[in-house]
DNA sequence: AAAGTGATCATG
DNA sequence: ATGATCACTTTG
């Protein structure tokens, strides 16, 4: 069943890992697609030097300080629209990217292959008939890693563990 | 290993 | 206004 308002307003560093093995799903006309969640990384407050919002809020960010449910799609080097979750209260920036899912990886391709763009920026997971994302109470074994790609962060937030990635077996 | 790509943000 | 930066992918 579908994710209930309630899910989304925990924090991004418990929904990350909680997120994996989810059913995310998209709805293109008539076409239902429905993906499990492998791989996600968590982005947690302006302190966490990685996450977009860790300069303050800003026209692009502000989005990360709704209220946790909606999400947070921005075009990354030009060419890939990367999908985030966020997640908690309003007021305080965090979320949940999406890396991963079964069949292919990288966030890039997500995206491509869902047909996920800006245009789902801000768009309600909770109330969305596009895009929204199911338990079917599949709870995978999976495990933590570093974050990618962000090497200009800060040696503390580089280092934590916020990549959770689901592991084959079980 | 490197480049292609364009929105975003900080500067002037 | 212009320029640097970047949570990626593809190609050689």
């Amino acid at each position: 069943m579908r994710l209930a308002k309630e899910y989304y307003k925990r924090h991004a560093t418990e929904l990350a890992p909680d997120l994996l093995g989810k059913l995310l799903c998209r709805k293109i006309g008539d076409n239902l697609l429905k993906y499990r969640i492998t791989e996600t990384e968590c982005y947690f407050g302006e302190d966490d030097t990685a996450c977009h919002a860790h300069k303050g809020k800003t026209n692009r960010t502000r989005i990360l300080y709704e209220e946790g449910g909606i999400a947070y799609v921005y075009l990354c080097y030009g060419i890939h629209n990367l999908l985030n979750i966020v997640t908690g209260e309003a007021g305080f920036p965090e979320a949940v990217l999406i890396r991963g899912a079964e069949g292919f990886s990288g966030p890039g391709k997500l995206t491509k292959q869902m047909k996920i763009d800006r245009s789902f920026n801000g768009e309600s997971l909770i109330l969305s008939d596009k895009l929204w994302v199911e338990d079917d109470g599949f709870k995978p074994e999976f495990k933590a890693a570093r974050r990618v790609g962000i090497d200009y962060a800060t040696e503390k937030y580089k280092n934590i563990l916020w990549r959770f990635i689901l592991t084959g077996s079980k």
